[in-house]
DNA sequence: GACATATTTAGACGGTTGTATAAATATCTA
DNA sequence: TAGATATTTATACAACCGTCTAAATATGTC
């Protein structure tokens, strides 16, 4: 299991984003102006995102269009369910 | 969703202990006797995951006894079921 | 009580991370 | 081309994190 994934998903902000992207897909300012912090830090998260492959990009003009990538979540479900669905220990 | 589970999940070290975990509990000893690193670091990681929840003690003479806490998982999927288990987005 | 074993806690240190501001890049419009 | 808007990249900095060694705590044995 790849670790950026898991750091990536570490952060309240990073998981906020990724919640806001389960409705439609968003551009990076509409992302932004969500949160309290500067534009530029959200950008930082936005890269941390795209490098865990939680998000995938597409541009539109001016704008870059943020949507999540479900494949990775299927990933990481799967993580949970093989190792840690089982029956509770002794 | 709890801030310190997923920043719990986030270090390699501490998914393998989990992973150690689902096959049987195991004493502080036992789990540090498998790392690379010093004893009280591993000690250091099993006080995170106790923290979130993830593992539980019991104490058993000297030693103690790590066991998994599979409510917690059971959360951690249901956390992802529910957000991001439904259809890709447009 | 004294000592050995098991584990945690305290304090220090270097590397990483989240944030900010400023500069750079990309696109659009006139 | 010039200027406006959208976004990222560069740089800096304080806070956090994983690791270490040493000390402290708890239990068992003699």
């Amino acid at each position: 299991m790849d670790d950026s994934l898991f750091r990536a998903l570490a952060d309240p902000t990073r998981r906020k984003i990724l919640e806001l992207l389960t409705e439609k897909t968003l551009t990076a300012g509409q992302i932004a102006e969500q949160f309290p912090i500067a534009f530029a830090s959200v950008s930082h998260h936005l890269g941390v995102l795209k490098a865990a492959e939680l998000v995938a990009t597409e541009r539109e003009g001016q704008f870059i269009r943020y949507r999540l990538n479900t494949t990775v979540f299927q990933e990481v479900m799967r993580y949970f369910m093989t190792r840690f669905g089982g029956q509770p220990n002794a």
